[in-house]
DNA sequence: AAGGGAGTGTAAAGCTTTTGTAAATAGAGG
DNA sequence: CCTCTATTTACAAAAGCTTTACACTCCCTT
């Protein structure tokens, strides 16, 4: 299981037979569909990827409102392709969330190169430990099914109080600001009198003390907040 | 959150002055050097970037030394610029740890739009905390949770108290004046009859005597604070 | 050695800022 | 139109910072 897994989106038969066949080779496990839906059904099955090929002009779902989707719930790297040498497509697929972008037709070995590169990048850094399930004291969050489980029992949370909890179990022990969570959970930078952040905490609280009164989330007034650990 | 950090690392000064021109507005604080080992000193001087904008033609070093040298110790994304358009050196420079690599002449959206997309990946990456833990007797502070530990128990302190503590403990053995801590902590000059360093000391003083009776933090009357160690 | 001013310790009060949360509102997706 | 979320609003409560007040201490002066 030392091989990267790709998931190539891309309705060019002829294409991804060819990438198939340069990529295979060289140690990646390419998992190839040829629409939109079907990319995300893939992206989002459960099965980890280490990086997404996403073609740009799809049939049924077309490629930035793939990536749209998919930047709603997972962090997957994203390489774009596209035959249009379009800029406004680069900037728009850069902007919207995507890691790198390609042009065709483009030279394979360039495009092994930035697959290399993105995979490398992802792997140096403790970045998959956002894939894999974090379990601390009684709360079990689990990536693939965005679910949590608190002590052993399923806790109902929105995909936003989700991400804050994901986001503070990451740097458990660590204080994250409010700045930090807006801008990597909503998104934005946080605004003067923006109260969502507390609301999105003080809603998790809640919902995490019906199953165990323990206080996790700890305020550092004019700080920000950190998720508890047993010392 | 404050501005991303910028190396600019390009002998056209027609090019750097241009791009820090187009790059500040956007909220990047832009570092300029001209030539490869310059690039160096200042990518090794132990400031943090956030990116390294690297050219491939350089005066002393050229840019794949530089590439070279810096991933041997260093991490920071880089993204490469070249005045050729050929894709072998894109591949060499991929394949040599680079993060990204961009044909001269670029459009500037794109080079923007690249430089968002690795800083958001980066920064999507749980928090540095490299700061060190301060360790003095038995007194232990921890930069990353902004959290202290009296003989393993937990003090609970307030921001600025913290603050103090840590600005004492960083200079143990030495005086630091209330001028300083003053302006270091508080953010504002000392004004005459400002008593609320010495309230936030008294403060702090009382919270660590819970846990340890031993004073820590002497005064020099007229001069500052001075926090103990044991010789 | 006594007196007194300046600097310090600290309790308590006052004030400001930040946070918690219910409720209203806005918005997206059916 | 209905439902589910996210955001904004509003207000109370809490926490933290500063000011005030007064006792005490150091150290210089006489």
């Amino acid at each position: 299981m030392s091989n990267k897994q790709l998931l190539l989106i891309d309705d060019d038969t002829e294409l991804t037979e060819l990438l198939s066949q340069y990529l295979t080779p060289q140690g990646y496990d390419l998992d190839i569909v040829h629409d939109g839906e079907a990319g995300i059904a893939h992206a989002t099955s459960g099965k980890h990827y280490d990086l997404i090929l996403l073609d740009v002009m799809l049939p049924k779902l077309d490629g930035f409102e793939v990536l749209k989707k998919l930047r709603m719930s997972h962090l997957t790297p994203i390489l774009m392709l596209t035959a249009k040498g379009d800029d406004l497509d680069k900037i728009l697929g850069l902007e919207m969330g995507a890691d790198d972008y390609l042009a065709k037709p483009f030279n394979h070995r360039e495009l092994s190169a930035r697959i290399k590169a993105l995979v490398r990048r992802m792997s140096l850094l403790p970045a998959t430990s956002a894939q894999q399930n974090l379990r601390l004291d009684d709360v079990e969050l689990s990536p693939a099914s965005q679910q949590v489980l608190c002590g052993g029992q399923l806790v109902e949370l929105t995909g936003t109080e989700y991400s804050i909890l994901h986001l503070l179990m990451l740097n458990h022990g660590n204080l994250v600001s409010k700045e930090e969570i807006s801008e990597k959970v909503l998104g934005r930078k946080l605004a003067p009198f923006d109260r969502s952040i507390d609301m999105h905490v003080s809603n998790l609280r809640k919902k995490l003390a019906v199953f165990n009164p323990t206080e996790k989330i700890k305020t550092h007034r004019g700080a920000g907040y950190l998720y508890l650990v047993e010392v």
